[in-house]
DNA sequence: AGCGTATAGTTGACTATATCAACTATTGGG
DNA sequence: CCCAATAGTTGATATAGTCAACTATACGCT
C-alpha cells in the first residue's frame, strides 16, 4: 500500500499514530488517550502552567482542554492552584501520583516511538520533525 | 513554539492539518470534510472501487465508511453499482457532478500543499512522505 | 445439489472528540 | 470607579469513530 501524496501520508500516520499510542496507553492500563498525554507533557515542561497554555500550545477548543483538566484533577494525577498574582490564572502541576505516572508514560511512550523509528536513521527522524515544524509554522502563520 | 519530540510534531502537525483542509473546504463551500476528500482520491484512484477497498486503505471502520460513502451519493456525486461478477461488490464511480468538484478539490488541496511546503524543497517533501510512510508500515505491521 | 463458511455491505446503539456560545470572576488601564 | 480584556467554566450540540448484529451474495466442499 503505497502512499503517493502528502496528504494521504499525513491523514494515515495521524490516524495510525493514535491508535497506536491509545493501544500502548490502553495496554498499560492508564486510562488516558492521547490527548490526556500531551497535556501532561506540556504541564511537565512549562513552567507555573495555566489551562490557556495548554490552549495556545495543543490550538485546541479552550472548553475541550477545560474538560480535559478536570478529568486529570479528577484522576487525582494533576492540581490546581490560583496564582498570588493574578488569582484568574489557575496553576496545573502534578500530584505525586502524577509524577509518578509520568514516568511510566514515558517509557511506553519511548516504545511507541522506537517501533515508529524501527529502521530509520537518527538523521532521519531530525529531518523528519524539522520538516513537520516547518510545516506547522507555514500552517500558523503564512495566513494570506 | 519549538517541537520537540516526536509525538507532539505529528499531533500538532495532524491537528493543523485537519484545521487547514477544513478551512479550504468550508472556504470553497463544498461541504465536505478531509474524510470525504480522501475518499473522493481513493475513487478517483482505484479501478471499481469498492467500499471495502476505502476501508482497507484508510484504515476506518467499515460502518464509518458506508456512512460517508451514503453522504457521497446522497450529495449526487458518487454512484454505485453492483458488480457484474459479485453482486455483493458495490462499485462506486464519480457522477459527473463528481467529477467537476474534484477538480475543484484537486486545485484547493494544491493550495494547501503549496501552503505547507513553503519554504521546503522538493526533495525535502519527498523525504517527508517517505520516512512518513516507513512509520505507517512500522505500525501496522511490526506487531510483536 | 445442499451445507457451511467467508466476504461485502448496512444498520443501530453507543462512546469519544470537538466546537460554539453564553456565562462568571478577575484584572489592569484609563 | 468603570470598562474592556483575559482565564476559565459550563451547557448544548455537532462530528467522528467504534462495536456488534444483521442481510445478502459467493465460494468450496463432499
Amino acid at each position: 500500500m503505497p502512499q503517493t501524496s502528502l496528504s494521504s501520508a499525513l491523514f494515515t500516520l495521524a490516524q495510525s499514530y493514535r491508535v497506536t499510542v491509545r493501544e500502548a496507553i490502553n495496554a498499560n492500563e492508564l486510562g488516558l488517550n492521547a490527548l490526556h498525554v500531551r497535556c501532561l507533557h506540556i504541564i511537565a515542561e512549562t513552567q507555573h502552567c495555566t489551562a490557556n497554555d495548554i490552549v495556545t500550545k495543543t490550538g485546541r477548543d479552550k472548553a475541550q482542554i477545560a474538560r480535559l483538566v478536570k478529568e486529570l484533577i479528577k484522576l487525582e494525577l494533576v492540581s490546581k492552584c490560583a496564582d498570588e498574582n493574578d488569582k484568574r490564572c489557575l496553576i496545573l502541576s502534578f500530584t505525586d501520583q502524577g509524577n509518578a505516572l509520568f514516568s511510566r508514560l514515558e517509557v511506553a511512550e519511548q516504545e511507541v516511538d522506537a517501533k515508529l523509528c524501527h529502521g530509520l536513521t537518527d538523521q532521519q527522524v531530525r529531518d523528519f520533525i524539522a520538516i513537520a515544524t516547518t510545516m506547522i509554522e507555514n500552517i500558523n502563520h503564512n495566513t494570506p
